[in-house]
DNA sequence: ATGAAAGCGCTAACAC
DNA sequence: GTGTTAGCGCTTTCAT
């Protein structure tokens, strides 16, 4: 069958006997093997030129065991910030000359774990997983023979790299940057009952100790609960929310995207931002510099993250999955003020 | 080497041995071939989960000529409009079993040229190319042995299939929609110097059909130029025009990205929205239900275009590259009336 | 209904 | 510096 798709290819056979050198020849310009002589160097590229040959990556693959592909495990691009780790990861990638496969697992359990063991692993070189499903508990299920590096809050200590944000500081920045406006009824918005270790849990400590170091009761119900973090989700929460007809006066939201839909609820119940409730977010997503008012945000680094993970995964392809004692990156963080907590 | 990054891999000739049958057998197991006993079958099952074996995607895709892998070439992911195509056409794909490797090529001719020719096509079964740099004088660089299926509005009458939405159709019917509003001093926001046959040529041209139609006199201070259709980019576009004084009351911006980016300039500069000026978008990305105001716009029917480009091009894929005489698709759309042309 | 054997296109030992 | 050869793990004739 030969190239995909097409009857006919050209190897390296054809491009040998054009050049009139051995097939080991053409290989050695092919990897820019050093000990070639020019004259020959030059007549080979010319045959491959001449030819318009093509290296089949699955024969290289088969033979050598790397691919240049490597998956990017995500949940969901409809979610802009995973949409933008994914273009920060390919970039990165990209210098490397790594192509990324990535792999929508919408969260579910079962599409994480095929991901993860499934025939597709044998076909790149490592994996970047941003944990959503699986937590803890699961820890054993990433030991698998392929490189990793996990991305996300659900798993600490796995047995192999994390790269990851100031979850807590962050959070605890947002809040005391609400707190240094004179805001004292801030809501958590975002919560998910009973979590500690995923991104919720962790955002929530970090609201919850902003609060303490400042002396103010924490009140529980001023934790808003947020099932998924999509803009309808806030939306819809921040309408259940208003309903109840609790107080506040700032909102600091886990992250940018329930923020926007929170937001919009707020507006069109005639609060206004920030005058009524400041509020701020968490990713810095680019539609936060554009919205009215603009969002303050946390920006956690995630070019810094895609980089450090893109990295990680190569060294750890260059030198052996296992070669490496786990490492554990945190990105650095910074709060951006805009217009949704001006003064 | 064996599979990837692991010393020893699990072949079928392991799972052979140990269900004591022939390489031959596990691997009509594998491809579900239909006449094999029972009892031989669920022999091979047991032996393939005690192993854990996985096949090796590489070789089959060396031997078959299929990887189970299409390529999808789009400019940027951190464009909602193309985050969201990349969902629809991943699930799509899914569907049928493919995986999808997005190449970013950020608008750049050469990078959309490398990933037509380049070795990476010789490991995909398919390539979905969203065009952007190229144009219609280059048709012939799309004569390639890869299955091909094109998205976009750069080239018409290629040599193989094209889907897309109905550009002119969907702008008239939006400046149609501003029009019966009674707004008369609409700009065309989003407009590319001199372009005929990409989105932004189409799109005027739609908008002035619709002038046309109405007998209202088309007034060239009204075409807006916006060079990218970021959000940013509408935005500055806007700050300009509005420098300049001339009166308008509506806007049909050229995709929604830029008419978020427009609205929020606007709205700075005190105009309120609908009652001063109506706005219309194209593409019906997700966060126009969400903005204040929602933003009305032309949904091009991203879902249809999706699962139609999957199924053109996995026709190509089965039955032959050439096999297929060139298809035109265009996908369905309608009017989505929200806040930001209310009446 | 199952087995034997060839070979996809490449890389990597090992010669020379 | 360059050629010969084996073989990566799979699918695919061809036998039986």
């Amino acid at each position: 069958m030969g190239r995909t798709g097409q009857r006919v290819a050209i190897t390296m056979h054809d491009v040998a006997k054009l050049a009139g050198v051995s097939i080991k020849t053409v290989s050695n310009v092919i990897n820019d093997y050093p000990y070639l002589r020019a004259e020959t160097r030059q007549r080979v590229l010319d045959a491959i030129d001449k030819l318009g040959y093509q290296p089949n990556l699955s024969a290289r693959g088969l033979r050598s065991g790397r691919t240049g592909v490597i998956s990017l495990i995500i949940p969901d691009l409809r979610n802009a910030y995973f949409a933008e780790l994914a273009d920060s990861v390919m970039r990165a990638a990209a210098s490397d000359g790594l192509a990324v496969l990535i792999q929508q697992v919408g969260g579910l359990r079962a599409a994480e774990l095929e991901a993860l063991h499934g025939p597709r692993m044998t076909n790149v070189d490592g994996i970047l997983y941003s944990v959503l499903a699986l937590d803890d508990n699961d820890v054993d299920q990433l030991d698998i023979p392929t490189p990793l590096v996990l991305l996300g809050e659900r798993i600490f200590n796995g047995p192999t790299d994390h790269v990851t944000m100031h979850n807590i500081e962050g959070v605890k920045a947002a809040t005391e940057h609400l707190l240094s406006l004179g805001r004292r009824r801030l809501l958590a918005f975002g919560a998910h009952p009973g979590e500690v270790i995923g991104s919720a849990g962790l955002r929530l400590t970090g609201y919850r100790q902003a609060l303490d170091d400042a002396g103010i009761p924490f009140d529980p119900r001023r934790v808003v609960n947020v099932g998924n973090w999509h803009r309808s989700d806030g939306a819809a929460a921040m309408r259940e929310f208003l309903a109840k007809g609790v107080e506040f006066d700032g909102v600091v939201a886990f992250n940018d995207s329930i923020a926007l839909g929170a937001m919009r609820v707020m507006q069109e119940a005639g609060i206004r931002i920030p005058a009524d409730v400041a509020v701020i977010g968490f990713d810095d997503i680019d539609e936060t510099r554009y919205t009215l008012p603009t969002l303050s945000t946390i920006s956690p680094g995630m070019e810094e993250i895609a980089t450090v993970a893109v990295r990680f995964l190569r060294e750890r392809i260059e030198r052996g999955a296992r070669a490496i004692p786990p490492r554990e990156y945190l990105a650095n963080f910074s709060v951006i003020q805009r217009e949704s907590s001006a003064l």
